[in-house]
Parts: structure tokens; C-alpha cells; sequence
DNA sequence: CTTCCGAACGAACGGTGTTCGTCACACGAA
DNA sequence: TTCGTGTGACGAACACCGTTCGTTCGGAAG
């Protein structure tokens, strides 16, 4: 019949002849797959994509795995835990440069907006790198590691390194979690608060906020690329005077 | 009695000779001032420095005013509406300066460790600015402005100043988020996760986390303020090679 | 075949944001 | 002064949430 392994007959399908004769056989013997923490971490980004962050509960989690919210606690600790794993596994996708220091520049530009590519891919997952104080995810870990690479390749020493890796994570972190919530919500309510801030701006002094009014047409979603490269040009211009 | 403005005596202590003989007055006639938009928003903020930001809930608010959570949504639409007006509430104190082409650099600079300073009074107050899309209170977009004009006053083109003014508060708020959250959790928690990643990097080969092994001392508290100063310089140091 | 252990599970607990219908009260009109 | 009337205050309820408890049951070990 099924592998064992792996498989799950609800309820024991098979019946003994000391069975009375009025026991009915389950209508449907459903396979399922058993759980596990991977199943379980896959099916929360399934639920995301489908859904969106907040649709992500344990009893959403639970139910698109065909069972109830406790089942899931003999995998994972605790919801934080579940989320931390489900970005863990977002960032296990984006590939880590080997440092070449003609290139480092480069290199960091590359990792960080592939980065936040791949946040960007889950609409939402970018939230919880900021809900969950430190990452400490192994691939949270790696790409740490590379980044601290590329900056020493760079030249720089441990302390600025160490600085500069914060600073460009931090920026980084920001500016994935802005556009992916963007993406998240409904657009018109994006549009709403839009168009709430300009009619505010509209009811001021003119020249109370005139710089506000010239600019306001520029932080579009569209734009968002170039203000992230804007971004790190300026960091990354800014090691120039410290390093070769 | 009192003044039938701003206060209100509940149940009516007014006894007509109508009254059947056994009816009791109430044991106390509380004094309770009238609820106001303002008054919610301050209650908010006392919740919030007293039990941290995860206490604040509607509930909670409503208790600190002697009420139900019904009571709030007459002055305030929503929870996150609350929050965002907390938010823009502190904001308020922070000064702004009246930019000085000789000085604008300096002025950023103080202007954006005053934001960090105000919002790290409140711990976790800074959470909320990541909630909350776009921040669009009064308070909030007259910081946006000042930003803008001490970038233009520092010669930049608008389009840069935008963009300036776009990663400088990104990397703003992101600070500021990351140490408000640190003094909001218990410490005991913060060397747990510390140890866990340390334990973690010590299981791995010695070689695969040299740089984080390294740095690992350099990312507490301590620093903080340091970290940030380094940042900021990164960030207005790549303005130089933009401008005079 | 029996034992045993841990995954799976149903039900419940205490919390959340928000809504609904009601009620008391201050104020303007008669 | 008396009488509506509108609005803030409010208790109760709804539909969720994360998590825990006690039980059940499948599958491997003895």
C-alpha cells in the first residue's frame, strides 16, 4: 500500500472482524504527510504568499496543513520562532559572493540588493526581521559573515568593518521592509493616505511645507530602486575617505 | 460644586425626594475627567512607559481611564491610529532647527540624534514607525520638511535632497527602532539570544565565522551611540562628493 | 504480541481589536 | 422651566489570537 514512512492513515483504516457490524469505515482516508519543522516553516510561506503576513497564524498554519494549532508546537516553539525560521529560509536563496577586493564594491551592491530581492519576493517577510530583535537564523549568520568579508576585503579595519556592516544592514533591513509592506497592503489605501497627506499639506501655509509639495511626486514605488542604490552610493561613498 | 466642564459625576449623584427611602447613593462619586482625543493619547504614552509598548492595548488604555475600550473609539478611530498619535506625540518636543548653509551638516546631524534621543525616551515607541506605513502626522512630515531644507540648504538638487532625506530617515528610524526595542525586552533575554549565536558560531568550523567571531563584542549597547555617529557620517560624507 | 514514547489532537484559557445597542447627560428650542 | 435631541460613555458580545493541558493513537523496540 503506502510507504510507511511518511504517510498517515487517519484513524487506523484498517478494521477487525470483532468490529460491530454498525462500525463505519472513515469516509475518507486521507494521506498525510507527517509534519515536520520544514513542512511546517514551508507551509507558513505558502500562507504568506497566498495571503499575506498577517493571514500567518498557527491556527492558519494549522489548517492549511490539515490539522489543529497545537500540532504544530511539537516542531516549533513558539510563532516568533516560526516567522524567524520562514525568513531564515527566504534568505537561504541568495547566493554569497567569495570576496574579490577589485570588486568589493561591487560585490556589497550586489548581495545586499539581491537581498532585498528576495525579501521582496514574500510580501511581508521583511517585517519580521525587524520583529525579531537579532536574526540569528543560520543564513542570517552567512550573509553576515559575508558582508563583514567584503568590507575587510575592502580594506577596512575590524571596528569600521563591524560599523559599516551594521549601518548597511540596517539601511538595507529599512528599505526592504518599506517596499515589501507597500506591496502587502491594498494599493488604494496607499493611495488613500496619499492623497490625505496631500490634502493636508494643501490646507498649510503655502511655503510651510514647499519642499514637502516639490517632492512629494518623487517616493513612488517606481522610484524605489534608484533611492536605494541613491542610498548606498552615499554609504558606500562615504568609506572612500577611509580606505584605498 | 464642580465646575460642569471637563469633569462628570458618574451614575448622577443628584437625589430627587421621589426616591424610594432605600435607594443608596453611590458610595463614590468619582471625580473623572471628560474623555478627550488627548487625553487618550497621553494615557496611551503613560501606559506605554510604565508596562512597555505590549501593554498598550485598547483594553489596557481603557482601564488606566477607568472605562471600558468601547469609550475610545469616540475620540480615536483605530488602535493603530492610537499608536500613531502617540507617535507624533512625542515628536513634538523635539526641536527644529532654522537651517544655516555654514552649519546644515552639523544641524542634520543634531536634528536626527534628537529624533533618536525622543523616541528612545519612550522604549518601543519606535516600533509603531515601522507599523504604520507612511507616518503622516503634523509633527512627522514638519521633521520631513526640516530634513529636506537643511539638505537644500546644503546646495543639493531636489531629487537629491529627496533621496538624502529618504535614506537618512530610513537609517534614522532603523536606529532608533533597534535600540528603543533592546531597553523594552528584558536584558536577561538579550544575553540569552547573544549566548545561543555564540554558542552556535563556537559549533561551527573555526574559519567559516572569523569576522563575526571577531566583531561580536562590538555590537552592544555601549556602542550605540558610537555605531550611529559612524553611520551618519557615512551617509552625509558620500553628500560631498554631490555638493560644495 | 506487548510495551512504550512521542507526535497529533480537541478543547479550553485568557487575551486581543472592534462593533452593537443602550443609556445618561448636557444643551438648545419652545 | 420643560422638552426633545444628539453625542459621549459604556457593558456585552463577536471573532479572532497564541498557547497549554490532557488524552489518544501510530509505529518502532523489546
Amino acid at each position: 500500500m503506502f510507504p510507511t514512512n511518511g504517510v498517515r492513515v487517519k484513524y487506523g483504516v484498517r478494521m477487525s472482524s470483532q468490529d460491530p457490524p454498525w462500525r463505519t469505515p472513515p469516509a475518507k482516508p486521507v494521506v498525510k504527510p507527517r509534519l515536520s519543522r520544514e513542512l511546517v516553516v514551508r507551509t507558513g510561506l505558502d500562507v504568506l504568499l497566498r495571503e499575506g503576513l498577517d493571514a500567518v497564524s498557527m491556527r492558519r498554519v494549522a489548517q492549511a496543513l490539515g490539522t489543529g494549532p497545537a500540532s504544530l508546537y511539537a516542531h516549533v516553539a513558539t510563532k516568533d520562532e516560526l516567522v524567524e525560521l520562514m525568513l531564515d529560509q527566504v534568505l537561504e536563496e541568495v547566493p554569497l559572493p567569495a570576496p574579490d577586493p577589485d570588486r568589493w564594491r561591487d560585490q556589497i551592491r550586489e548581495l545586499l540588493r539581491a537581498q532585498v530581492a528576495a525579501m521582496q519576493a514574500y510580501p511581508g517577510i521583511a517585517k519580521v526581521a525587524w520583529q525579531v530583535m537579532i536574526p540569528i537564523g543560520p543564513n542570517a549568520l552567512r550573509h553576515g559573515e559575508a558582508l563583514l568579508s567584503l568590507l575587510r576585503a575592502g580594506g577596512l579595519s575590524l571596528t569600521h568593518a563591524a560599523y559599516a556592516a551594521d549601518a548597511l544592514s540596517l539601511y538595507t533591513k529599512a528599505f526592504a521592509y518599506e517596499g515589501s509592506a507597500w506591496r502587502a497592503v491594498d494599493p488604494t489605501e496607499v493611495a488613500a493616505r496619499g492623497r490625505q497627506m496631500g490634502e493636508y499639506l494643501d490646507s498649510m501655509p503655502p511655503d510651510a511645507f514647499a519642499n514637502m509639495q516639490a517632492t512629494g511626486h518623487l517616493f513612488t514605488a517606481e522610484t524605489a530602486a534608484e533611492r536605494f542604490a541613491f542610498g548606498l552610493d552615499l554609504l558606500l561613498g562615504g568609506l572612500t575617505s577611509r580606505t584605498g
